[in-house]
DNA sequence: AAACTAAACTTGTATATACATGATATGTCT
DNA sequence: AGACATATCATGTATATACAAGTTTAGTTT
């Protein structure tokens, strides 16, 4: 929270957020900006554009920064987010449930996949996700042990990430997620309510640090008729 | 192309890609790489942020910028990219038939999500995609006339964005999306081969231009076994 | 040999300036 | 009043400089 250009960004977001500005408003231009944050017009553009890749602004040259709808959807589900950080955002109660917590020494196609040593240990752990008094979500992690050695059941019924991040000072960078259906398994059958359901959404991760190691295998299955998956994308010029 | 950083990160994109650079390889420092094209650090960084925004590097401070392996999942589907410009970069054969092409003055909802006037014609286009030899996904566009003119059969059958944005000189800047699964439609099972699902995969997207008028609004509905969505996410700091 | 220090790299942040380009308001001229 | 030119304000791009902070290497000391 000490970059400058990080700080005005969140400022800006809460201003949105608490209706300061409403769609198709424009906000301040970035030479009054400037004066209210007494920077420079670099340091403004910064948080900017932090606004505009996440779907808050988009800049319009000649005219300003135009304030988004944000609600058209009803929740951004984008990014990289964890399950406690969206939970908390829905304001939905909810229950994890811990199925196993274990370390494994198989599993040789995760740690091929991870690129971690062959004799490297690994974390198993499997949750499920109760909304409203149903089971809808299977959560399938694997983890390195030697990068983060202390997982107890009761911070995997919390936030792991709150874990990683906070108490172990590691930074978590980037994902890449794959999406599909699947058809359910024994496990699922077993784990989840499934309503008579077939097939479940599937989201695949692998989960980055900074300094790029990949620390994370994650597989998430979702009973089809709870999914919904929101982004915000913008067109890459070629 | 004539923006310098966009030409760099174009260049530096394609040297990755032919495999002038592996994963875990570092790229030419900022300084290096100033030399190289003859411009200033500010905008070798540009360039940079480009591609760490799509997921080709890390940067990492004190390090470099280190080459991400970017075939982890077979094909990059995320941001938004049209159907067309999928289907060349996947090679595969692909064959499109246009089902119905005509302007509508109904469809309320979708105009007032559109945001624009009540009396606004606007095209609806049904079209459906074939990959080797399966009718597979359903494409149905609402699109606004007034913006957008002359649709003829020919271009919906070709690249509808190409015509928006080379013929046009429209600039597509943004979409809002949402991915949800939903019992399959009469029209579904009419103009797909289905081979006995139930469900289907929905994609429901709204296209903006960089003003940030909404000119397109998109329902992708995909087989269920042949869907996949990939995507690279970077972590917000809140 | 081991441990520590310092220098020489790397990227990150903040600032300043100049000019280009699109949008808008304000004129003035016809 | 309408048309046209112009000044003004907005964002976009490119450049330069300074310093902060993390990583690696080389060197020195112990």
């Amino acid at each position: 929270m000490k970059n400058k250009y990080v700080v005005i960004s969140n400022e800006l977001v809460k201003n949105i957020q608490q209706g300061a500005f409403s769609a198709g408003d424009t906000l301040p231009s970035e030479h009054e900006l400037c004066a209210q944050f007494e920077t420079s017009r670099e340091t403004i553009r910064k948080a900017l554009n932090l606004l505009a890749q996440n779907g808050y602004i988009q800049k319009v040259r000649g005219k300003g920064s135009v304030v988004l709808e944000r609600n058209k959807f009803k929740f951004p589900v984008s990014g990289l987010t964890s399950f406690k950080e969206l939970a908390d955002q829905m304001g939905q109660e909810v229950k994890t449930r811990v199925h196993e917590l274990a370390i494994v020494k198989q599993a040789a196609h995760v740690r091929r996949q991870l690129g971690c040593p062959e004799d490297a240990k690994l974390w198993k752990l499997i949750r499920s996700r109760e909304i409203d008094g149903e089971r809808i979500i299977l959560d399938k992690d694997y983890i390195r042990e030697d990068l983060i050695p202390d997982i107890t059941k009761e911070t995997a019924e919390q936030s792991l990430y709150y874990y990683i991040e906070e108490e172990l000072g590691l930074e978590i960078s980037f994902a890449k997620k794959e999406i599909v259906v699947e058809d359910v398994t024994d496990e699922d059958r077993e784990l989840l309510d499934l309503k008579g359901h077939q097939q479940v959404v599937v989201i695949r991760s692998y989960v980055y640090l900074a300094d790029t190691t990949a620390f994370q295998f994650t597989e998430s299955r979702h009973r089809p008729d709870k999914f919904q998956f929101v982004d915000f994308a913008r067109r890459t010029k070629a």
